[in-house]
DNA sequence: CGATGCTTTGAGGGATATCAAGAGGGGTGG
DNA sequence: CCACCCCTCTTGATATCCCTCAAAGCATCG
């Protein structure tokens, strides 16, 4: 699983139909390969990145960074995804991006990916909906933060989450690696450290779901769905988990 | 302003260099225009659209239904703005589209627009980009709802509003026609319509901006901006408002 | 002129932020 | 190898913001 280029390609199949060209095209892409620690960022805020980042394995996050030193996570990315594309046409980032947890990740000339779209229209709109299915996630991010209760904000996050992660079959079982602090959850939901501690508990008490010491584990989704008002059809891709287990 | 080649050709060049080439396959696109009254849906959730919207004049909006009947607006469009082509690419929506003041609407066929993006690739950069920006919004929309205190997130809105409109040519000097209803903007902020009152009141008592029967105006731009920590790079727009005016 | 919908305002209660402090674990340096 | 420190998790107490409920004022419209 640690080939950048198969990554990026099972990544688009997901929600993409790539001709043997296509997939030519992403195989001669160049790209370094760097390794990263938690918490290290690795675009910042005002920057005018030259390449686009694939996350190869671990998570990684972006956020907004406020006046008072305050930040606010607006979603979390894992192996396959492309966590600052847009900078390929939007030149200066409004966000950061840093690993979660430890976080290996590969570096894509911007230059080549635009020959390569410019050459296969095709890969380009497989890349634009990957962009896409961001701001559907980047939606129901406002709509958690919005408009739903703490309990089902958090349900709806870890739904969410297990489900993309479910996807990209980097799922043990029905549990997964998620290191983040209660902190980072606070700063991704928008609610204090002890709400955070508190909702958790809440959640626990319907034996849905655990989160701890950096693991979620799903103990029966259906009901966590629910609880969360998960559909996940905004995410746009092939069901890897029925509704009804 | 009303015709819609034109208005998308001017969006565009907001933010993307169009070649002649692109703007001729623009004016080539065949569109029906339809006009929509106050809260009346053109594209619901579940829906899976044939033809992209481009909105002409007034206000639309973007918003969740959740189960308990609950919506959650995650973003308003103006003249020239493209509310839905996300559907280009994700086939089903996820959310609903509505007027929130009298607008006009013109419908562009999808098959139009890929056989466009296919013959002129920096056609569909431009729109690409569009989307991205939009993507921008709802990240700072997250914020917004998350990290904000209800003054500085009705203070970011208005400033983001008020910026793109001017952006588009919309405004009538400091004043700009807003037509929601309080219940409408504590459904985009995540506020009871109480508290949406008296934030609003809160505001005004800074003489930064005043909204009311429709109309938001601005009477102390970088005051304002400042409260809501409304920085516009997020927009990528040539600058239409100095923030030391 | 009654009905409807939006704005305005008050009162009260509940949810969540803030503050505070202890427990546990891992890492570091003496 | 132990002691200390730091960071995160855990928990309690308090304060405050905001939601909910309620109702009156006002305009529009049939």
């Amino acid at each position: 699983m640690y080939n950048a280029h198969q990554l990026l390609v099972r990544s688009l199949q997901m929600h993409s139909r790539l001709a043997r060209e296509d997939v030519r095209h992403i195989s001669s892409l160049p790209h370094d390969v760097r390794e990263f620690q938690p918490g290290e960022d690795f675009i910042r805020q005002g920057e005018v990145p030259k390449v686009a980042a694939l996350v190869v394995s671990g998570l990684v996050g972006r956020y907004h960074l406020l006046g008072n030193g305050r930040r606010q996570y607006v979603s979390f990315h894992i192996a396959g995804d492309l966590p600052d594309v847009q900078a390929l046409f939007l030149r200066e980032m409004d966000h950061s991006v840093c690993a979660i947890g430890p976080a290996i990740v590969a570096f894509v000339p911007h230059r080549m990916l635009m020959r390569a779209f410019t050459r296969r229209p095709s890969l380009g709109f497989a890349i634009w909906r990957e962009t896409l299915i961001d701001a559907a996630i980047f939606r129901e991010a406002i709509t958690n933060n919005g408009a739903r209760s703490t309990v089902a904000g958090m349900a709806h996050l870890f739904c969410e989450l297990f489900y993309r992660a479910r996807e990209a079959g980097l799922n043990d079982g029905m549990t997964w690696d998620f290191p983040v602090s209660l902190t980072q959850l606070g700063e991704t939901l928008g609610m204090a450290i002890a709400t955070v501690y508190r909702t958790l508990q809440e959640l626990r008490a319907t034996s849905t779901v655990d989160f701890r010491e950096g693991k979620l584990v799903i103990k029966a989704w259906a009901r966590l769905a629910k609880i969360g008002e998960f559909d996940p059809g905004y995410l746009h891709a092939k069901d890897p988990l029925d509704s009804s287990s």
